[in-house]
DNA sequence: TCCGTCATGGGAACCGGTTGCTACGGTGTT
DNA sequence: AACACCGTAGCAACCGGTTCCCATGACGGA
């Protein structure tokens, strides 16, 4: 079991160059491919090399120009389940294409997103991917149109991924997914089953996956000629925690409904301990729905009705189309489609 | 509202000297800091700065030994929710400590994680941390050992975060949390109430994370004079389709159990369901409990009794420990406990 | 008024690679 | 035997930064 002494410091290409009693130029050669060199000589290479065992700094190969750029990802905080998925997409698509993902999560500070974009654009990432819903404002439009400049001036680019499209002219692209569209499919379902009143507990008032659900909510009521109650549209985030104060606080209001549509399946798994812990049967006593078809959906006990979204394709996509980009193209726009899964949580509401 | 026209490429330390009217080194000492620059020099670079929107390139100053080097952590598969809140605890300490961060996942395949070290070497990384439990063969420690040479002598430093240990000798850094002792304390707790037919849910049976938690639940049976019966014991993965099918398998077989013991959370969750399908009531019928208390568990109905593990701090403390290390220091080795959450789902026995 | 000193900025070498161009030695041709 | 040609390896310049070392000019003191 002969094992290397650990050479006290990494070796350089003119060490290697050294011991095989060649030029750098001749080892780099003969690692880098193409150029001619005969065999006796690349022999005698290719031992210093596993004698030291060498392994060129990736960081010199990019300055000079050569080896793969890496790709940079920024999202809220991976242990989000739908932005762990995208972000299994986004690592999986760029292995695939050989290229090394830098991550880093902004635990929602504007400034730290801000921050990271800068330091991705002096590591000449080949591009730059924004996960996640935001706060749709004029300040969020200018403040990310100059980071795609910023960016496209340094011959990066800017992806939003689940994110809001900026106006036109700014150099991004965008994969987004239908939230409305699978909003109102969904609210749809439940209308279909007689529910009249449903509840529904949204995200932060200015999110706009929030808002795109909200708006799906309250077009499945306008579609079927009803008109929802406003005290029955209420607001916190996305986390199970808000799910389950949300319900608690609506039980005790004495809020009258009976279905709850969730803004997001940890949402809704908070909800759905709330009513069990209120002794709600679900769905006999509630009806109840998710967003996100996370795994553990369908081991809530009912199986809660969700609707799917495709996370990891959309991190998949975004790699693929910022990557594959050519120049001069057109800017890209993808909107993904979303499909109700249907499953126990959801039944006729209880008769009178 | 005035936009930097996109300068067409990124721009070079001697675009801004020469904007400035200034040398090169000048503009570096303007942006490095120390060194005195006349008020008037300064201002003239700072605009040309400004207005090729110019940002140093992070790989240059790498390979000029300035700048901070990134850090690397390889893992499985990031949705798992263990993994994820694993690689939020790195990712969050190495942002505050001012370092990037590489990732990949390897989905399983010990040929990537090698390609990974590979590139992390030529990467240069501060440190490279593998994440979750693996097969622990001669093999393993064999390669592992290879690698934490290898990233020695290139400056470079292994941490195995929730990984078993290699032979003493190798420069690594082991944190690693007690499934042992985490699973034999959940057992005996499950004991304590009676119950003398404990149904085991294990991972593969060559993984660490499997195994130690396994041997806990063996442990806990002697410690109180019992000899579980081996037919007890199945093994599958970490999925919550594992756990399903292995409890479906064990009623369809007319195993006798009182109560389940499940090595994740996951497998947890898709064994409550199988039991929920064969209309078994939990703890009534058979109690459950799981091993992580990802944050689900909770909202499983009824909640799920489980081992609590510090998997951010076990990342955080990876982190901290590789980075705060002195070169010469002896090679650590952390073991963080854990504790059991006793929730809902662990009962008495029924009476017969 | 002359000289020493200090503040400031530039030139050049270096970090670790790649690559265009050139020089050298050995062979094949006439 | 002289010449051209080709295969091979080395020199040097470059990628985009940093920093050592030195030159210059302004200033204050004797």
């Amino acid at each position: 079991m002969t094992r290397k002494s650990g050479d006290a410091s990494r070796s350089t290409i003119r060490d290697v160059a050294a011991r095989a009693g060649v030029s750098a130029s001749t080892v780099s050669r003969v690692l880098g491919g193409e150029y001619p060199v005969s065999a006796a000589t690349r022999g005698r290479v290719m031992r210093a090399v596993r004698e030291l065992d060498y392994v060129a700094d990736a960081r010199a190969k990019a300055i000079a120009g050569v080896g793969t750029p890496t790709l940079a990802f920024v999202l809220e905080d991976i242990t989000g389940p739908s932005f762990a998925h995208m972000a299994h997409g986004v690592e999986r698509e760029a292995t695939r294409l050989g290229h090394l993902c830098l991550v880093c999560s902004t635990e929602g500070d504007v400034r730290h997103e801000l921050e990271f974009v800068e330091m991705m654009r002096a590591q000449r990432a080949a591009a730059v991917i924004l996960v996640g819903g935001t706060a749709d404002t004029p300040e969020y439009r200018e403040r990310t149109h100059r980071m795609a400049d910023s960016l496209a001036s340094a011959g990066s680019r800017l992806v939003l991924c689940g994110r809001p499209p900026l106006d036109p002219g700014a150099p991004v692209t965008v994969i987004e997914y239908d939230n409305e569209g699978g909003a109102y499919t969904l609210v749809a379902h439940v209308l279909a089953q007689g529910h009249r009143r449903v509840l529904y507990l949204g995200g932060r008032t200015d999110h706009t996956t929030a808002l795109g659900r909200e708006h799906g909510y309250l077009a499945a009521h306008r579609a079927r000629g009803l008109d929802p109650d406003p005290s029955l549209v209420l607001h916190g985030d996305f986390t199970r925690d808000s799910g389950h104060r949300l319900t608690q606080q609506a039980l005790k209001d004495g809020l009258e409904f009976s279905a709850v549509v969730a803004a997001t399946d940890m949402v809704a798994a908070g909800a759905l301990t709330a009513l069990h812990e209120a002794g709600l049967t679900v769905p006999g006593d509630v009806s109840l729905a998710g967003y996100d078809d996370i795994p553990f959906a369908r081991d809530l006990h009912p199986a809660l009705t969700t609707v799917h979204v495709p996370y990891e394709e959309l991190g998949r996509l975004a790699v693929r189309t910022a990557l594959e980009r050519t120049p001069g193209a057109p800017d890209e726009h993808l909107l993904l489609g979303t499909h109700v899964v249907v499953r126990d949580s959801v039944g006729a509401p209880p008769a009178r």
